[in-house]
DNA sequence: ATCCAGCAGAGTG
DNA sequence: CACTCTGCTGGAT
């Protein structure tokens, strides 16, 4: 997508911690209520707190409340996003990052972008530690056997994000 | 439906 | 480091 994407890792994150701070906060979304956490203005973390809380690497830092929110049509709006990650996951999620509304992709699709399909398993994994829920699409990659797949925070919530982008699954009866 | 190959990452010692 | 376990898989049986 056009979002603005800064890639840091986990180490270069805590660099950076000792010059600046967290800002964040809650605010509710169709899909229920969504925390999200800033640094340098840039989002860093997005996750839908009903169904799972913060992943606990960013929960325990301390933030400033700050207000903020998205609606769905941010959703196609470039967004400033700090992700913090392995080298490999931010090749993922760049990926993830290409797919447009409404389109999806299978997590094979995914490894073949990266050269290597056998790194399907390694995809998954990778997705599932998206700290960005929403903004970076990960609902948008669906197993080849069919179905909805698993989602980090709850496959119900992958299915409807898709539904609201007019995807119909296979499997929806 | 079941089994297994293959890969990145986290945890353990 | 080396080893083990787990995970939003895919493919074969």
């Amino acid at each position: 997508m056009i979002h603005q994407v800064i890639l840091l890792t986990p180490h270069e994150l805590k660099e950076k911690l000792k010059a600046s701070s967290f800002e964040g906060g809650v605010f509710s979304s169709a899909y229920g209520s969504l925390a999200f956490r800033k640094l340098d203005c840039s989002i860093c973390a997005l996750a839908f707190t009903d169904q799972k809380p913060l992943d606990q690497w960013i929960y325990d830092l301390p933030y400033r409340e700050s207000f903020f929110s998205l609606q769905k049509e941010d959703l196609n709006r470039p967004q400033k996003l700090m992700l913090v990650g392995t080298p490999f996951q931010h090749q993922v999620w760049q990926q993830l990052l290409k797919i447009p509304f409404g389109v999806v992709k299978h997590y094979k699709d995914i490894a073949v972008s990266l050269g290597d399909p056998k790194k399907c398993r390694a995809v998954g994994s990778a997705i599932g530690a998206n700290p960005i829920s929403w903004l970076v699409p990960c609902h948008r990659v669906l197993p080849k056997s069919g179905g909805i797949g698993n989602y980090h925070w709850g496959s119900e919530i992958k299915e409807k994000l898709l539904k609201d982008e007019g995807y119909v699954s296979k499997t929806n009866t």
